[in-house]
DNA sequence: CTGTTAGCGCCTTCAC
DNA sequence: GTGAAGGCGCTAACAG
């Protein structure tokens, strides 16, 4: 394995001084056309690449972002991963893709590593860390987006999603179509979207007058098994329920799993709602009504919020606000 | 933002040289305990973390590694970056995560770009690239895996899917199952795995002595819309036609869509073997027949590979095939 | 327009 | 056991 070629060698061969070899490689004006010339003919023939490490080490940028989420084998953070990447292509950015697991000590070792590798900047997913831990965490980091989070200190942006709202929208649509026993498959109890979720259905209801058994509420994994075993322990505990607010699609197509081992209908029996609109929603039988969570987007935005920062030019967002928009299928007609 | 804390200001505190705090950072032997004990002490104190950046230059290794797939979003892609993750995860190692958009620009693009960065190595998906252009891009990495491809170079291990294999046994399947008339959606034209698959294919068919009517056959974009269009196609000119080998689970579940359209009943009218088993394959309705594959695995092992690789243990393992295996679901009993 | 001088923060190789 | 010098490959800040 032969040395590498350096901008030394380069510079060498051209007859010229390493600045002029790093000018013209770094595009910078003040050059002669000829020695440019002369300086890329060398280049290409030696077949020199400049170092990205000595060159961040110069410059004290790396070019690269950390992006932080539970699990990219999840379709919702996969795909905000990949409106993440589109953007950090096209400013020339990479991008570290790391997976907590909903660890919270793996979520503080990988941004650790992060720290270590010295990225330009960080996105975090639905961090599980509590707002002490997270705070110092991201303190060494240049700038640090999260998302569906907030934290209000410098330096640190937010993309969220309006919860809430999605909580208040999914259950106002089951009202309008005469349900009065509305269960919540809540998810985890630590998601903290999935406490605002929660707090717009609360809100919507006593605004109904409509008083939630305790029982009709129930924590579960965010998957299709936990959304099962939660919609069958709530069906069989409470068959009084007609209708299903659920955490996101994946319990909702669990819920949908579990109504059919019950023989009950859906949406005869039991209407569901689902959350996020993934791929699945509409593919299902039947097909899930859902809020729509534009994940793309929220991944794009989220690095051009982070660049915006980098870069300096600051345009005073330091927030956006996504609100997911209710799709209605055949689950929850 | 104060001035980063470095290796010297750890060292001057300390009362000791660079090297031994190099030594003790690095957990070296040879520094007694006393010492090492009043160095981890200072470093805790002034919250020193040495520099990723500056290690790599001088060490030539980043501890980070390539991951180049087609597209993140699809889930084929997304499970086999976790397992990947995972792995590298364990070992130490960071991941930049890059999508190609099945673009042979763009995947030129990464892969220079992660050359640039210096990464340690680099995991290859289902490249587009022709044999001289792959040789060439790959060239200057220590070393790389391609997962589905194959290079008989120095320095370039393989894993692969049994895609002739697979192609046989959904064909197969379906013949004992009393098909006859059995199209193929065989995905995009450059596709390698899908010309393997086709191989299969045709290789059982002959040896049925049945010879596929040109029609029968039809390339495709492996997704949903591209599945459901192809199949349009196929069954309306070809209404002998009963059953579908599929390119992927993307491209079989568009071909239900287009049956439900057209009104032909799975698996009464058409039975449909899709590719893959996805999340999805098990969800939609009918449930697809599909051939399995260990997505997260076969990304699991090439990181392994890899890292054997750059760790310099040679196992002998260059190559490694993944054979999948056949799932009888509804959509082809 | 081009070159020189200093680092960026750490590790390797030798001395002591 | 510990330390001093030199270098990894590049760029910033000044000269000329």
């Amino acid at each position: 394995m032969g040395r590498r070629v350096t901008m030394a060698d380069v510079a060498r061969e051209a007859n010229v001084s390493l600045m002029t070899v790093s000018r013209v490689v770094n595009r910078k004006e003040g050059i002669s056309e000829p020695t440019a010339q002369r300086v890329r003919e060398v280049i290409e023939r030696l077949g020199y690449r400049p170092s990205g490490i000595a060159r961040s080490l110069a410059t004290r940028r790396t070019g690269t972002l950390g992006l932080v989420v539970p699990d990219n084998a999840n379709s919702f953070f996969s795909v905000l991963a990949r409106g993440a990447e589109h953007v950090a292509y096209q400013e020339g950015y990479s991008i570290f893709l790391c997976n907590t697991e909903e660890e919270t000590d793996r979520e503080l070792a990988v941004l650790q590593s992060l720290e270590d590798k010295e990225v330009d900047g960080i996105i975090l997913c639905s961090s599980r860390l509590g707002k002490d831990e997270l705070r110092g965490a991201v303190a060494h980091l240049p700038f640090t987006v999260l998302v569906n989070r907030r934290l209000d200190d410098e330096g640190i942006g937010s993309v969220m999603i309006d919860d809430e709202h999605s909580g208040q929208t999914a259950t106002q649509h089951l009202l309008k179509a005469g349900h009065r026993a509305i269960g919540l498959l809540a998810g985890p109890l630590n998601s903290y979207s999935g406490q605002r979720r929660a707090r717009g259905y609360h809100t919507v209801m006593q605004a109904a007058n409509l008083e939630p058994d305790l029982g009709w509420i129930v924590n579960c994994p965010p998957k299709v098994e936990g959304g099962m075993q939660a919609a069958h322990k709530l069906l069989a505990t409470h068959p009084e329920v007609t209708a299903l607010v659920c955490y996101n699609d994946l319990v909702a197509v669990g819920a949908l799993k579990a109504c059919a081992q019950m023989g009950l209908s859906v949406p005869g029996d039991v209407a569901v709602v689902g959350h996020d609109d993934i791929e699945l929603a509409e593919l299902v039988t039947p097909a899930l009504t859902t809020c729509r969570v534009a994940r793309y987007e929220i991944g794009s935005q989220a690095v051009q919020l982070l660049l915006e920062h980098i870069s300096g030019c600051q345009t005073g967002c330091e927030e956006m606000v996504f609100r997911p928009e209710l799709i209605v299928r055949a689950s929850a007609p």
